[in-house]
DNA sequence: TCAAGGTAGTCTCTAATGCAACCAAATCAC
DNA sequence: GTGATTTGGTTGCATTAGAGACTACCTTGA
């Protein structure tokens, strides 16, 4: 029998944390392996796929990620032919991304691969807890961007990138 | 309205992911403001702490950190003055840390910290729901830890440290 | 039309994180 | 005991992420 329970293990940020690190490192790991992505790029690659053409900036608000990540992975993306920059008609500082021909098969294979991992990590909830997790965790999330200086720049939602 | 919307948005790892982020982001903020501390220090600190003296080995089962990880953080803590080492005379690899003096008066700020920082960034969320996400939480991570490569060597549970 | 200020994207430098190789002490095999 | 293997701890290296500066371009307001 335990002598001493750690508070820390009852800590919640800390539970969120491994549990968060676990989950990334496992996916990661996947689409590593398959696809010779990083979470960076395959999260652009998802964004492009489901809504089409978007610029680094629009893609900055749809991942959360820094403007920074988002343009290693863009380059890494056209580097290895999976999208491609067209010029912005209306705005000479920034293109459109697309993904391409290759991309978009991918894109195919990758996003069954999503979803099979999300069930495959997530079988240890039932669908009514996934629904449950999903909305502490939109919360949460909302919460915490409210509370204190807003971390990086950006903070409009990921909800909506409509045209 | 939105004319789509993402399916990245309805990615449970990634909402995960980007959550912890948020949550991670904003308590090291305040601990680094605060008490010049990172995570890893912080949480050696709770655990040291909390159950006494322990060898850098007991650290990494109880925090769930590299041991490299823990090996700077006790670094820092014992240049900093906040814990020392003394010889383990059952093994003379290792050895046994243990906050000082300072390092108790600080953890004594600490933990309050830590509390009113959780508080604070669950607001969102009612005791009910707390205690709900934790068990969803708990059983995502044992779960994960089961399938695949069992990731990073040690891999004994944090629940306990009994003597 | 021109200056002033703002924004998209890029580049660079530095800090943080993780891994692999390593050393030293302990344990095991004989 | 002596050599081989394991394990705690440490160091160094490679990869990653983020802050800041910088360029090119847009927008506004005189």
């Amino acid at each position: 029998m335990p002598q001493k329970i750690s508070r820390l293990a009852d800590f919640l940020p800390y539970l969120l944390s491994v549990t968060s690190n676990a989950v990334s490192g496992r996916i990661a790991d996947e689409y590593a392996l398959r696809f010779g992505l990083k979470i960076p790029e395959w999260r652009v690659m998802a964004v492009l796929g489901d809504a089409g053409s978007r610029t680094q900036r629009d893609l900055v608000g749809a991942t959360l990620m820094d403007k920074v990540a988002v343009n290693r992975a863009c380059k890494v993306l056209e580097d290895r032919g999976l999208a491609t920059r067209s010029p912005n008609a209306r705005d000479g500082r920034s293109h459109h991304l697309e993904l391409t021909e290759h991309g978009r098969t991918m894109h195919g294979q990758i996003m069954p691969l999503a979803l099979e991992m999300e069930e495959l990590l997530f079988a240890a909830l039932d669908a009514d807890e996934r629904a449950q997790f999903k909305v502490l965790l939109g919360r949460l999330r909302a919460h915490v961007r409210t509370m204190g200086g807003n971390e990086h720049g950006t903070d409009d939602g990921m909800e909506e990138f409509g045209a």
